[in-house]
DNA sequence: TTTTTATCCTATAGACTTAATAGAGTATTC
DNA sequence: GAATACTCTATTAAGTCTATAGGATAAAAA
């Protein structure tokens, strides 16, 4: 399942991917445009902003806004920052990988090379749509 | 993330799948081949008795035995009937569709065709491997 | 018929994760 | 200096996952 905080956070990079000028935009209107509880999405912007999407400006007029084009930010790189590793097992996870405790053996293990082939048809999808290809 | 509960299913199925004649295989041999706790095994295998994967006999010389052939058995049965929905929005879901709260339109959400994407991607894996393709 | 073997079934506990909220702090603009 | 809007930490409530406990039931063997 993808968790909410992935989800808004994609509505959120969206809704900013469709702005004018790539001006500001406050938190409350995104929040209230998407339906999002603004505490919530609060937090998620800013974990956001800490790995490089956004910036944001304080005070009035101020906002986030994106930081680089949406047709350079892959998908691969938000799902990762949002949701963490794209694999569905660790033993399987290019940026997070780790040993199974069960698994003696992961060449003869019947659940890895299913999860393999899951994981590179994720990430083929992943690859092959930036935040701009959200938006039309 | 996988749940343990699915990846011990797989590794069941696939242990059963690997039997001569296909003999019933006590519970206790499989959770000691597979390093698995045999009280959560023993749950997981009464879940997929009552799916139509496995039977079982009770009693000496008893266990469980697949009653379909490894070729026959499609993982997309497999992982919805241990993991759930093969979506990862349940608004994308072929077979458990709900319609997301925060959402007024679907064709609008941006969320929505990119998970279409990756459900399908995952389907095609999914749909094109048997349980007999991972015992090799 | 009794004992042994092994599955069947329900309930529950503990750990962990997620989603959301609260509230005070900081920076910027006017 | 007042208003605006982001920053940050902590906490709570609910839900899910993993595992365990313990007795019930059925089949085979003695």
């Amino acid at each position: 399942m993808l968790s909410k905080k992935t989800k808004y956070g994609i509505k959120a990079l969206a809704f900013l991917a469709g702005q004018e000028e790539n001006r500001p935009v406050q938190i409350a209107e995104i929040a209230k445009h998407e339906n999002i509880s603004q505490k919530f999405l609060e937090s998620i912007l800013l974990s956001m902003r800490r790995t490089g999407f956004l910036s944001s400006k304080k005070g009035k007029g101020g906002g986030y806004y994106l930081i680089k084009r949406p047709s350079e930010i892959q998908m691969t790189e938000v799902i990762r920052v949002l949701e963490g590793p794209i694999a569905m097992v660790p033993c399987v996870s290019l940026n997070y990988y780790e040993k199974c405790d069960d698994c003696p053996d992961e060449n003869k293990c019947s659940v890895h090379k299913l999860m393999i082939a899951v994981r590179d048809s994720a990430l083929t999808v992943y690859r092959n749509t930036a935040l701009q290809d959200l938006i039309s």
